[in-house]
Parts: C-alpha cells; structure tokens; sequence
DNA sequence: TCTGGGGTCCTAGGACCC
DNA sequence: TCTGGGGTCCTAGGACCC
C-alpha cells in the first residue's frame, strides 16, 4: 500500500504557525510582486477566490471580507517543509519527496487492521511537531493514493482515508469527475470524452490499449493504477534534471544593464542549487519576456542555448556564459517583463555508481560486439531483460525501440503487438536503456 | 536508380504536476 | 495599473549509422 501525506493549504499554514491570531480567519498567500494568489485558507476559499487568480481582479472582495494577504516567504516555507519531512520520515523510512508540501509513503509492513489509527497518530504528531496539520490518503498504487487524499480533505473528520478495490471504489470512481484524478487535466479530460468515457469508472473499465493511442502511455498507465495494479514506484532519492530560476520584473526594464543584473542573480541562485546536489550543468538555456497580458505594446520573446564541452558548476563561468547568449537575444526598444536562465543536462558530480549498474552495463557492451550473424539483438536484449526481471523478483521490464515504432507499417504492426502484450504483462515498461540501468 | 531492416541520439513542443 | 515559478515525462521527427 502506498500512502499520501499532503499538507493541508501548505503556504497559509507556515503563516499560520507564526500568527496564530489568523487561525479561523480568510488569509491569501501571494506570488512574487504581489501579483497572483497561490495559497488560499478553507476561508479565502469559501469566499469564491480561486486558486491562481490575479490579485487586483479580487482586491475588492479580499477588502470587503478583511481577507489578509501575505507576501510569500520561501525560505520559510522551505524550512517547514523539511521539518514536515523530517517529522513524518521518523515514522516511515521509505518515502518520496513529491514536492514543497506532498510525500508518499510506502506502506510495507503496517498492519492494514490498525492503519487508520496509525496514520491518525502521525498525523497528530506532524501537528504536534510542527504546527502543520496534514491529510493522509491511502491505497493500493500512487494514483489510488492521491484520490484517497482528496477524499480525507474534503469528507473526513479525522483527516485519514483508505481506497481499497472494492465497490466502495467503484461509487467513488463514479462519483468523481475525469479531472479528479491525478493525471488528467482538462485538455485529456475533454479528449476522454469525445470518445465516450465520462466518468473515471469508465476509464478504469476501458481498454489500455485503446487509452494509449489517445493520450499516450501515461493515460494507459493511469488505467492500471486505477485498477490497483501499479505502475508508479516510490522515487527515494531525486536529483533534478533541470534548474530554473526566473522572476517576474515589478516594474518593465528595457535596460540592457539591468537586465544583466538580474540575470547575474538568477544565476547565483542557480548555480548555488547545482552545488547542492552535487551536480554539474553541461549547458544552459536563458530567455527573455515582454509582458504577455499587455496587448497593446509590441511583443518579443525570445531563447538562447549553449553546451559546455566539460560540464561545470562554476558561477562566474556560467555568468559569463549567460552574458554572451544575452547579446545575441537582446533587442533594445521592448520593455522587458521577464527573464529567466535553466541549467541543463545536470550531472551527477561525484562518481557514485552502484556496482551492479557497471555489471549489467558491460553485459550490454559486449553483447553489441558479440552478437552472431543470425542472432537478431532484440532477441537478445530480451532474454538479458528476462535474465534481469527473475533476478529482480520484478516482472516489469518491457523493451521496445523507438525507432521500431516509426518505421513502416508492418514494424508499426509488430510494435503495437508488443505493447499489448506488454500490457498484458505488465504495464510499466521501458524504452530506453537508462532506465534499465536505473531499475537494476 | 531504387529499395530494407534495425537501430541511436537529439530536439522541440506539448502534455501534465505542485 | 496590477496577471507566479519550478518541475517531469512523452512523442514525433530529423540526422545519422551499419
């Protein structure tokens, strides 16, 4: 069982924990420059204000009501985050950071009898500890989770609740809109529909295979987790593949100059996320925004990429860098809005490598090298996967090749051949080695 | 001159998430 | 007047290789 930790209106609670006077009160947590409402308190909700709404569309209302509105605090709600994390790892050591306010658990081990009371208790205690107070969702697969966690904010009074395959399930799923479930937003929602699935107990019933070719294998795999059967594994440990850091100006620049100073910041702060989880960039990627919602002045956007020849973390180096493609995307007369830099292909800086990675990593080298003439490598590759799957206890691993995929008519045929037997086998697969590699 | 199978690697763009 | 910031994954398609 999989379970969800998700604290409840994150940002307004850490505000909360240093006002308690705002306990019961309407509060608005905004973004940068004051500009869009990102937190609301079950109050602010109430009150109609919706999640990401620009704030002088709902000053009115906000000073009608005494809603308070913060500025928000990032550092802090940086630090309340890893005490929540810190609080709830105390208790379960198998956990997957989602994001600033989100966790799953694994489940493994608890007894199933007593978990309501158990996840109640560390629910208590992450209050206790922290001042955060969380909802717990549980369930078969992370999908089944997240739905569950809907569940306990809304409809429960002990903030816990556990989706078990069930007709219990089934009412929900048919209860619940398409867009409820984690996964499907409103372009798919409307895609399900054109073809006749209106409900989430639709699309658990419908054929994967069908669901694939309508919106991609991440949909198929939604199907699976639906039925219980799982598809997503717990991620302990994550580096980030990709830093961005990029602000909003309050006011417009044009300046050549000042856009260099802001850029020279952003990079800092990048570079100094890089250095913190050990990583090099083997590139970078900047880019520059007049302000979209301004119809009425010219608009230009615009990007520009380098890759290094040796990956670094250096941040003058990298500056520098920025500085160059800057020159080449720059335009005088545009008032400027935004501007923005995304570190790239981050490496892993220290040599780390698990043992086993190296094993299977020249299996696949010499079997390049010493493949016969009338032995075909996919049918190799295959029996090595099988070789790994019986090693691992794990009956997962599909391989198929893009390439395959897009080659003539009848490959097309033998490919989708395979992923429906890979559907059948098994819904999780992959396509490329790395992942292999990282499985094993 | 025309036609195959089987692949790798990379990128842009479009989904989705919080 | 005022409209956030930071991520992930997948697919299609091109360049290239034998």
């Amino acid at each position: 069982m999989y379970g969800l930790v998700d604290c409840n209106n994150f940002y307004v609670s850490c505000e909360r924990v240093f006002n308690p006077l705002l306990k019961g009160q309407p509060v608005v947590v905004l973004s940068n420059n004051d500009g869009c409402i990102i937190a609301r308190s079950n109050e602010a909700k109430a009150l109609g204000i919706p999640m990401g709404a620009p704030l002088h569309l709902y000053k009115k209302l906000i000073d009608q009501k005494n809603v308070f509105t913060y500025s928000s605090n990032y550092t802090l709600y940086g630090d309340m985050s890893a005490r929540v994390m810190d609080s709830l790892n105390y208790f379960v050591p198998d956990m997957e950071i989602y994001s600033i306010d989100e966790a799953f658990i694994s489940l493994k081990g608890f007894n199933l009898n007593s978990l309501v009371e158990e996840m109640s208790d560390i629910r208590k205690l992450i209050y206790q500890w922290t001042g955060i107070p969380t909802s717990i969702g549980v369930g078969p697969t992370k999908t089944l989770a997240k739905l569950a966690n809907k569940i306990a904010k809304k409809y429960t009074s002990n903030g816990v609740y556990i989706v078990t395959i069930s007709d219990q399930l089934t009412q929900i799923l048919d209860d619940m809109k398409l867009e409820d479930i984690w996964g499907i937003s409103k372009g798919w929602g409307a895609r399900l529909r054109s073809i006749g699935i209106n409900t989430p107990l639709q699309l658990q019933q419908s054929d994967p295979c069908q669901i694939r070719k309508l919106i991609s294998v991440v949909g198929e795999r939604i199907v699976y987790e639906l039925r219980g059967n799982s598809c997503l594994q717990l991620e302990e440990v994550v580096n980030k593949k990709t830093i961005t850091v990029s602000r909003s100006f309050g006011n417009m620049i044009d300046d050549k100059d000042d856009l260099k100073k802001a850029l020279a910041n952003h990079v800092v702060r990048a570079a100094e996320k890089l250095r913190y989880q050990d990583s090099l960039c083997s590139g970078i990627h900047i880019f520059i925004n007049t302000n979209r919602y301004r119809k009425q002045d010219l608009q230009y956007s615009n990007g520009a990429m380098i890759n290094f020849d040796e990956p670094i973390d250096n941040t003058v180096e990298i500056i520098n860098e920025s500085f160059k493609l800057l020159e080449n995307i720059y335009r005088s007369n545009y008032n400027y809005k935004k501007i923005g830099v995304v570190l790239l292909g981050l490496k892993q800086n220290k040599k780390n490598v698990i043992e086993n990675t190296y094993i299977i990593q020249s299996n696949l080298f010499t079997l390049n090298q010493n493949l016969s003439n009338n032995s075909k490598k996919s049918d190799v590759c295959m029996k090595l996967f099988d070789d790994i799957n019986s090693r691992m206890g794990k009956k997962t691993l599909f391989y198929g090749s893009q390439g395959m995929q897009k080659r003539s008519k009848k490959i097309k045929q033998k490919a989708d051949k395979w992923s429906m037997r890979s559907c059948y086998k098994s819904p999780s697969y992959t396509t490329k080695w790395n992942d292999v590699l990282k499985v094993y």
